[in-house]
DNA sequence: CATTATGGGAAGCTACACTATCCATAACGA
DNA sequence: TCGTTATGGATAGTGTAGCTTCCCATAATG
């Protein structure tokens, strides 16, 4: 397969393609000669990622990149590889006063104690939260906030599921891409089902009522 | 209060405050004369929604506008509400191919069906669903939706408990304000904690067993 | 052997979210 | 009062991200 097939195949534009290869997002095919080479399906399925990662996924082509290098670098333990895919994401931070710094971590406690997690306070995603716990304080709708325990057992419920499908994969590359893709794909099939559920929950207990 | 002030109060640049003037994201002050204004604290909190949307909730300018233009216009019923601040997520659509869209649909069918969930088929949210679903097969992890049910079930009970929350708020339009900051920063806060619950999953499940 | 395609790289383009500069007027402080 | 600083309003410039266009020498194709 060259350079034109793999486009057609993957719906992406030849200099599309050649960006790619330049950022580091799709390794070079085999050379035939010092200025031919060949492509294979291989190239087609990360194709198809990259693309995944980017449009559904929402995430930058440095994203993909460091997302990519995890998946095909040397892996150790499950849990790790997990912890990989984690730790890429642009969830902005607080911008912190440092009293709602305070807050945000005693509420966070809270809710760890209630759900038995486990509170490692240096992680960056704990960091998120409190950053996003923040910012619903100093919009004022903390109010949110009484839904938490909600959320938080929705998390659970669905990241249950998530290593559950997980696990049942068969080697260990299917589980690093795995753990990739259904954390980043995962986010918007959540938030969208979520939307969806809005309009439906909303619908259901407004049902003939016009005026609420 | 006057620029400097308001610049202050927000954490937002002088600069970047005449900027979302000239966006159309802050409404501009009361004229004192031709060339001076004054500012008051609903100022301050625009400031703070606006970088709350773009920062955490990241929207991009456009999409404030509109979700500024939808808190500030005229309502008709919460569900209506609701509705309004689910229409304007950039989601991306399904790279179509025909076949893959007949099969996402027949795919929602059936879980909208189990859910008791109502379809409406011209619906953007479907749409977007469809497409995530599309894009998970084309990557070749349809294996994801073997825990569709799970993500449908904690979308709901999220939606749920944010109903709820919303319903317990006073005056309309601390129910309009409410419902577009909770759809936009309540994505922000789920997937934050499901990433916390799947390390918190993993961890839990592969407890001590370094070789997984 | 004429035409088309390819790999590779450099430069250009568009959109976005600011940021800097200017200017005439207004407020403030000694 | 008068020099300094701040303000509202407008225009132009900056930096980054994600492509897209153009070019060339070589290779494949009919």
């Amino acid at each position: 397969m060259r350079m034109a097939e793999l486009s057609r195949e993957s719906g992406v534009a030849v200099a599309t393609i050649k960006y790619y290869q330049r950022e580091g997002l799709l390794p070079p095919g085999e050379l035939t000669s010092p200025n031919q080479a060949r492509y294979d399906m291989t190239h087609v399925r990360r194709l198809k990622l990259v693309r995944a990662l980017l449009d559904t996924g929402g995430l930058s082509i440095a994203s993909v990149r460091e997302v990519l290098a995890a998946i095909d670098g040397k892996h150790t333990s499950t849990h790790d590889l997990l912890g990989l895919a984690l730790h890429r994401f642009p969830i902005a931070g607080p911008r912190d006063s440092a009293e709602g710094a305070t807050w945000a971590m005693a509420r966070i406690e809270e809710l760890f104690g209630a759900r038995g997690w486990e509170l490692e306070p240096g992680s960056p995603l704990v960091g998120a939260l409190a950053g996003v716990l923040c910012t619903l304080r100093e919009v004022g709708h903390e109010w949110v906030l009484d839904a938490l325990d909600n959320y938080a057992g929705a998390a659970e419920l669905v990241a249950g599921a998530d290593i559950d499908a997980l696990a049942r994969r068969g080697s260990t590359d299917a589980i690093v891409e795995g753990a990739i893709v259904g954390t980043v794909l995962g986010d918007a099939l959540l938030t969208t089902l979520r939307h969806i559920a809005h309009t439906e929950v909303s619908r259901r207990r407004f049902a003939g009522d016009g005026q609420r």
